[in-house]
RNA sequence: GGGGGCGUAGCUCAAUGGUUAGAGCUGGCGGCUCAUAACCGCUAGGUUGGGGGUUCGAGUCCCUCCGCCCCUACCA
């Protein structure tokens, strides 16, 4: 048994989030743990909302609410919609919390006392009517370069030319409009990464197997020389640099917030949170996995390592990472700020939870984006789950349930249909449990697509309904075969469908969490108690019919 | 602007430089009748974004052009 920590990236606490958003980290994050825990390893799967910055500050102020109050009702939402999808996190926690608070505090006077921090003192874009600083992106006002009106302080939106607020002609607030702007003098905290940079490109120089992609970003950034970085900001909410001259000043949302992977650990398990993440306290045979999507990735190869190798304490670092492409909703972007696409609670409100895991996971954006659409979806749900799923659970469980009395039959042995069936499965689990340790996610549901297909094509070889005629033993060999057959797939789909998979396992009473088959088809598909009795479930998945996608491609406003 | 990635069948995706570029869905044909008009089998479908090059051999490597995506350190 091994020790498996897994983060999932944290969603932002700005309002419920997308599928893209949800399939990007948190729903791979959660098909990789309920494998893990299939396998019998040892399973912590982190995640928590991501509560600080501007625009938190923004969206509670747009809602009305006092930012404290407004993160801590989004947080509910996000956990309601994630426990909705079946989200198996151990813990679910908030970067706001105390242990986050004393565990960025802490890190921070570590990475000072070994000499990593510096203040430095500089000018930033203030607005006196939104009694704030801005952010870059947050002053806008006319291009230099191509006179686009509203270019933002970052880069121009229009041309693209990457600029500094100090560059603007005319610059106003994008929050209030104001146009009294103005310079002021301001001190901030800086993490010199540039002093850490033998340790980060030494760590990542150890870690070969990570993905190219990873690897050819973690490298761009410390090949152009890793720069010293502000991890302090002025606003009213995050946590206090407790530090004199900096009242009123907290830490950068992305200094705290990776932090809050350990934090919420601590959240989970104030006495055993150690034993995670200290490799002085058992932590040194953990295998440490984090899903994130692709703009995440130098954020947890580069800066936050930084953090952990600064302090020069036995941290924990990321093992392995899956980093995902963007889910697109038709070919354009999900939007939040635009309300594009769907979002996690309305999914749920239009169809069961197992149905988005699957199409989602099944087309998971691994090597590109990829494009949602809802005939894609429609599609999948009736073809994969409705006819090859669904369908082989119903039409084997109702047979056996009207010939052989709802009970597993006795009597009859393996016959070429079946030694046909073990062959194949023979093959097919193992190159499956392979895809799924690779977290190679579209191949590995291609694999049980195929497996459950096998299904299919085995009931077609066995006609069990003819040879009952004939021969009750062949029969009811090859129905109790189909039995077993249920119980197998639910544990082999159970990672990606787990509500469907209780389902499938409550038809012969069992409903501890599903264990990952081992060994040999032939035993695998001979392990209900001959006799013993079941009960045929109600149809497992409802079609879509064609007047409900065309409902939900109004409701949604899906591109024609 | 710089760096990285991607572009393959109508759609979503595969393919260590090596036979005739493969799956699923959709379409067409046949079979079965246990089952949610489901299932099983067969079949159709390609100038691998354009052009050039290296090679005995290129979807794969090189150059170039076109299009899309990510990063570019104060959005997170």
């Amino acid at each position: 048994m091994a020790r498996i920590l897994i983060t999932s990236a944290l969603p932002y606490i700005n309002g419920i989030k997308h599928l893209g958003n949800l399939v990007g980290s948190m729903l791979p994050a959660d098909v990789y743990a309920r494998f893990m825990r299939a396998r019998g390893h040892e399973v912590a799967f982190v995640c928590a909302t991501d509560e600080h910055g501007t625009p938190a500050e923004l969206a509670a102020a747009a809602a009305g609410q006092e930012i404290a109050a407004y993160c801590a009702e989004q947080h509910e939402v996000q956990k309601a919609a994630c426990e909705g999808f079946g989200l198996s996190f151990d813990v679910f926690g908030r970067s706001s919390s105390p242990a986050n608070r004393e565990l960025t505090q802490h890190f921070a006077q570590r990475l000072e006392e070994n000499g990593y921090i510096e203040a430095r003192e500089e000018s930033q874009v203030y607005s006196p009517a939104d009694g704030r600083f801005l952010p870059d992106r947050y002053v806008e006002g006319t291009c230099p370069n191509c006179g686009f009106e509203r270019a933002r302080g970052d880069q121009c939106d229009n041309c693209g030319k990457l600029l500094d607020p100090t560059d603007l002609i005319d610059p106003y607030s994008a929050i209030s409009g104001s146009r009294d702007v103005e310079l002021r003098e301001t001190r901030h905290l800086y993490l010199l990464q540039s002093k850490l940079e033998p340790e980060v490109r030494a760590w990542v120089d150890a870690h070969p197997h990570w993905p190219q992609l990873t690897r050819s970003i973690a490298y761009k950034w410390l090949d152009e020389g890793l720069r010293d970085r502000s991890i302090t900001r002025d606003l009213d909410w995050g946590i206090p640099v407790p530090r004199e001259g900096f009242e009123g000043k907290v830490f950068y949302v992305w200094f705290d917030a990776p932090i809050e992977y350990i934090a919420a650990t601590k959240e989970m398990d104030s006495d055993g949170w150690e034993a995670w993440w200290r490799t002085d306290q058992g932590a040194d045979d953990v295998s440490y996995v984090q899903f994130m999507g692709k703009d995440n990735v130098a954020f947890h190869t580069v800066s936050f390592p930084c953090t952990l190798l600064g302090s020069k304490e036995p941290w924990k670092t990321v093992d392995t990472l899956k980093s995902l492409n963007w889910l697109t909703w038709y070919g354009g972007k999900f939007s939040t700020s635009q309300g594009r696409g769907i979002f996690m609670d309305q999914a749920l409100e239009i169809m069961p939870a197992d149905t988005w895991r699957w199409y989602l996971m099944a087309n998971a954006p691994e090597s590109d984006d990829t494009a949602f659409t809802l005939e894609a979806f429609t599609g999948a749900v009736n073809k994969d789950l409705a006819d090859v799923l669904g369908n082989l659970v119903n039409r084997v469980t109702r047979f056996a349930s009207s010939r052989f009395d709802g009970v597993v039959p006795e009597g009859g042995a393996p016959g070429e249909a079946e030694e046909a069936l073990f062959v194949e499965l023979d093959r097919r689990i193992p190159a499956y449990t392979e895809q799924l340790e690779r977290m190679e996610f579209r191949k590995a549901f291609a694999e049980l697509r195929a497996i459950w297909a096998a299904g299919n094509e085995y009931l077609q070889a066995a006609a069990p309904w003819t040879s009952f005629k004939t021969d009750k033993d062949r029969a009811a060999a090859s129905v109790r075969t189909g039995l077993n057959l249920v119980r197998l797939l639910a544990e082999l789909s159970a990672p990606v469908i787990p509500f469907t998979a209780h389902k499938m396992l409550a038809v012969f009473g069992i409903e501890d969490a599903p264990s990952w088959p081992q060994g040999e088809a032939r035993a695998l598909l001979d392990r209900l108690p001959h006799g013993a009795a079941f009960t045929a479930p109600d149809v497992l998945f409802r079609k879509v019919e064609d007047e409900q996608l065309a409902e939900w491609a109004e409701r949604f406003g899906a591109p024609r």
